[in-house]
RNA sequence: GGCCCGUUGGUCAAGCGGUUAAGACACCGCCCUUUCACGGCGGAGUCAUGGGUUCGAUUCCCGUACGGGUCACCA
């Protein structure tokens, strides 16, 4: 018996490897047109991590016109879990990754090189292992769980590299009439590459983040078709990317050590390698020193976890963009109108070592984010948010829009902004205090530097008596907390009182705090004349005779 | 443990043979301001370590330490 024997015996049905060479044809895209692709396998939530390589790769692909694919990688059957699929769609389709080509929903798919799901991919897989093993450089192999863990033992025990290798290949050198036999007599199988490689020579990789880098060649017969039939990830990325005509693979940097095999998989199998980039992963501070984001002990690994927080995606994506190429910053402050689609990428602007996952940095980025958005943007995003985790505010916003936008419009749309919102979730408290039902709820007033109830009540008397008036625009309105500061023995400008702080009770600030407080129950908000403004006469009315006669 | 990779202020980082070693976040101070915020100005703070190479090393080489990744019929 012959090579071309064991492999009809072990695959009868599988195709010719041409067929599939035919099926494929290379892409018509124009020069310098990258493929790219993003590949997770739907085993649970998204990961942040993931979504900034799905970043990368979505960018890379758009700034030189090519593609950008999205295949699921679902050969491990024990690990996948239900919705995986529509976890990742949901993810790319929040943060505007919208694919080319590829899964587009749980059931179907564009573009003309699918199927795009591995598990739907076997029967490829298996011709090219077929055509492997015809030509003598795979085998199947019939060793047991429990002998290659024995086998490992061994070699651990005795200090030398463990695997499958060499000496220790023990069915690589079974023989053809062996292995038939063993088949034929029902035993349990899986399909080993016959690697080439020797752990003595070297291979030099250029890796288009990393740079140049020299590994030992790959001599392990590491499995190629798991006893299911699914090929494992390794001999997969080999024949989809070839297949799939991807010329840029971006992935995590765990894979880096796996180069020399992948390597050596394209060249056994015939194929033209891709480029490939490992980007780093994103780190997290803890007792003082870093790890990875862990999709176990932390909330903040999963994508999710920003759309529960009300941290807008756009937010993220630049403080993403922002650890992936540090130039981004500048590239913002020179164009803070522009969208992040004409940011131009760099993968070899890349860092090398993880960055720190900084939280406090990301809800910098939001704010200045948010503070962009007009008022109708903010309650409209506001509103979707609500929906989903926040009921009360939900009501609050849905029943007066026109209030609740007015409210959101305060400081915005200007030159400087206010900045204070670094997250939706934040807008219930920004602005709650301008509704009655909640107001009157409120704990008591928190007064600053005039605290004394008499004097409180004799400046709002006498604003009310001499110099409320909700027609006053802002200027009028300014002028007369001046001269009510003054009737009331306060200095009507802040310099003035620093230069003789004797001859005064306090400044105009002081004055402005006291109404402030009666009116909002706030130290801090925005703008007080454009708060009167919107709250209108009667309630501020009410407001100053609650505290009146209180 | 083997093999890869890395280490610039608290954090993200630019620089890569001669620089006062950029910038951003955070922090501190001052100014502006009716408060807060914004904005403006200023401050503190860094080249892991030991050896080389060199007229000169943060930048190049070697060692050490520390950190990360990987060594599955998981991806």
């Amino acid at each position: 018996m012959d090579y071309k024997e064991l492999a009809d015996l072990i695959f009868p049905n599988a195709k010719e490897i041409s067929y599939y060479e035919e099926l494929y044809p290379e892409r018509n895209l124009s020069e310098g047109a990258k493929v790219t692709r993003f590949a997770p396998s739907p085993t649970g939530f998204v990961h942040i991590g993931s979504l900034f390589v799905s970043l990368i790769d979505k960018k890379l692909a758009k700034q030189s016109n090519g593609t950008f694919l999205l295949r699921v990688e679902d050969t491990d059957q024990k690990r996948e879990v239900e919705g995986g699929v529509q976890g990742i769609l949901d993810a790319l389709k929040d943060f505007g990754l919208q694919v080319d080509e590829g899964v587009v929903s749980e059931k179907e798919e564009i573009g003309k090189y699918g199927p795009y799901l591995q598990s739907k991919r076997k029967e490829i897989y298996q011709a090219y292992a077929k055509d492997l093993i015809s030509k003598g450089l795979a085998y199947p192999c019939f060793c047991t769980a429990e002998e290659i863990e024995e086998k490992r033992l061994t070699q651990e025990n005795a200090k030398i590299r463990p695997g499958y290798y060499g000496v220790w290949a023990k069915c690589r050198n079974l023989g053809i009439d062996n292995m038939v036999e063993k088949i034929n007599n029902g035993e349990k199988y899986i399909i080993r590459l016959k690697s080439p490689g020797r752990e003595d020579k070297k291979i030099k990789h250029h890796d288009l983040i990393r740079g140049n880098i020299e590994f030992p060649e790959n001599d392990q017969d590491i499995v190629i078709i798991k006893a299911d039939g699914l090929p494992t990830y390794h001999f997969a990325h080999a024949i989809d990317d070839h297949l799939m005509k991807v010329t840029h693979v971006i992935r995590g940097d765990e894979w880096i050590s796996s180069v020399p095999l992948h390597i050596q998989l394209f060249q056994v199998l015939g194929f033209k390698p891709p480029k490939y980039a490992h980007i780093a992963p994103l780190m997290k501070e803890e007792d003082g020193g870093k790890r990875k984001i862990s999709k176990r002990k932390d909330p903040e690994a999963a994508v999710s976890y920003y759309h529960k927080e009300g941290i807008p995606e756009d937010a993220v994506t630049e403080y993403l963009l922002n650890i992936a190429n540090s130039n981004f910053e500048e590239w913002r402050r020179a164009n803070p109108e522009k969208s992040t689609d004409e940011f131009e990428l760099a993968l070899n602007k890349m860092g090398v070592s993880g960055a720190l996952f900084d939280i406090v940095k990301l809800l910098d980025v939001s704010k200045n984010v948010i503070s962009k958005y007009s008022k109708e943007k903010i309650y409209e995003d506001s509103l979707k948010w609500a929906k989903a985790y926040d009921a009360e505010l939900k009501t609050v916003l849905e029943n007066d829009k026109d209030y609740a936008i007015r409210i959101l419009g305060i400081e915005r749309g200007i030159e400087k902004p206010r900045k204070d919102i670094a997250k939706l979730s934040d807008i219930k408290y920004s602005m709650e205090y301008m509704y009655d039902d909640i107001f009157d709820k409120q704990s008591n007033y928190e007064f600053q530097k005039v605290s004394d109830e008499k004097e409180i009540k004799q400046i709002l008397e006498k604003y009310v008596e001499n110099y409320f008036d909700i027609s006053d625009d802002k200027q009028m309105w300014f002028d007369k907390m001046k001269d009510l500061a003054e009737e009331l023995g306060y200095a009507r400008e802040v310099k003035l009182f620093k230069k003789e702080p004797e001859q005064y009770k306090g400044h105009i600030g002081d004055i402005s705090m006291v109404l402030r407080v009666v009116i909002t129950k706030r130290q801090n908000t925005p703008d007080l004349y454009e708060i009167m403004q919107i709250l209108g006469k009667e309630k501020v009315q009410k407001r100053i005779n609650n505290y009146l006669n209180k």
